[in-house]
DNA sequence: TCATCGCGTTTACAAGCGTAATCTTTTATT
DNA sequence: AATAAAAGATTACGCTTGTAAACGCGATGA
C-alpha cells in the first residue's frame, strides 16, 4: 500500500500532518519558509502524493483540501524499522550503542530513555 | 564530502567492509546471495562508487581490487543523523519512545540498552 | 464583456538509480 | 594462430525525483 514518500514529499507531508486539511495555498505557505520552493513545485508533490494515495482531496468550492491519509505514526514505524533494518541488523541496541561511543546522547537524554525503559518494564 | 550512497551501491560497500580489497569477481559471489544481481549489474554499481570516489581500487595484475575509501563507522554516524533529524526532531529519546509503542524492544534489548546506558553515565 | 487571477493539470527536463547488454582489451586455451 | 574467456569501460533505458513553466478554466474586478 504506502508507495513510496520522497524527500521533498515527505516535507509536505510533515505539514499537513501538522494541520489538515488544508489548500495548496495553505501548504504552500507552511512549507516556504522550510524548504525555498515555488508554489508550482508545491502543487506538483501535492498531485503526486495524491496520485500515491498518500493523501486525499475533498473538493471546497473550486479547490481542494488535502489531508493525509497515511498517518505520521505509521510511515515512521515502517521508515524506522526499514532503518534500522539496513543499518543495525535490525536491532535497536546497536544504534543506541553508536549514538553513545559519538557522544550523542546527551545525559538529558540518557535520563529521559532510562526513564522510559523503567516504565516499559512493568 | 561524502556523495550519496544509493541503496544498491550500499549493499556493495556492506560487502566491501566485512572485507578488502576484494576483486569485483569476488564482490559478485559475496552479494549475489542477497540481491540477485547480475555480475555486470555489481561492477556498474562498483564503478559508481569509484566515481563518487567512496571507493578506491588498486591494480592486481590486470584486475583491480576494490576498498573502502570510507569507514562504515562514518557512513553510519551521517545516516543516523539525518534519519533522526528528519524523523525525530535530532533526538533519539522520540525514536526510542516510538518503537516501544510499537511493542518492538524485546526484554532483552531492553535490559541490553539498560545497561548500556548505565555505563555511560559514570 | 474582457483582462486577470487563483487553482488544478499537463508537460518538461536534467540528474540519479536499478538493471543490464554490448564493446574493447588482454590473456589463456586449443 | 584462432578462439574463447575474463575484466573493465561504455552505452542503454525506463523510472523516480527535484524543480518548475505552461496550459486551461472558472471567478472576479474594471
Amino acid at each position: 500500500m504506502a508507495e513510496r514518500i520522497s524527500d521533498a514529499e515527505h516535507s509536505v507531508m510533515e505539514v499537513l500532518w501538522d494541520k489538515n486539511p488544508l489548500t495548496a495555498q495553505e501548504v504552500v505557505e507552511r512549507v516556504a519558509p522550510a524548504r525555498d520552493w515555488s508554489a508550482n513545485t508545491v502543487k506538483t508533490l501535492l498531485g503526486r502524493l495524491l496520485a500515491k494515495q498518500v493523501i486525499g482531496a475533498e473538493e471546497d468550492g473550486r479547490r481542494y483540501r488535502y489531508r493525509p491519509l497515511v498517518a505520521r505514526e505509521e510511515y515512521v514505524a515502517g521508515e524506522s524499522q526499514k532503518f534500522i533494518d539496513r543499518l543495525f541488523g535490525g536491532s535497536l541496541t546497536p544504534l543506541v550503542a553508536h549514538l553513545a561511543e559519538r557522544d550523542q546522547l546527551s545525559a538529558k537524554e540518557i535520563d529521559e530513555i532510562e526513564a522510559l525503559l523503567k516504565a516499559l518494564k512493568q
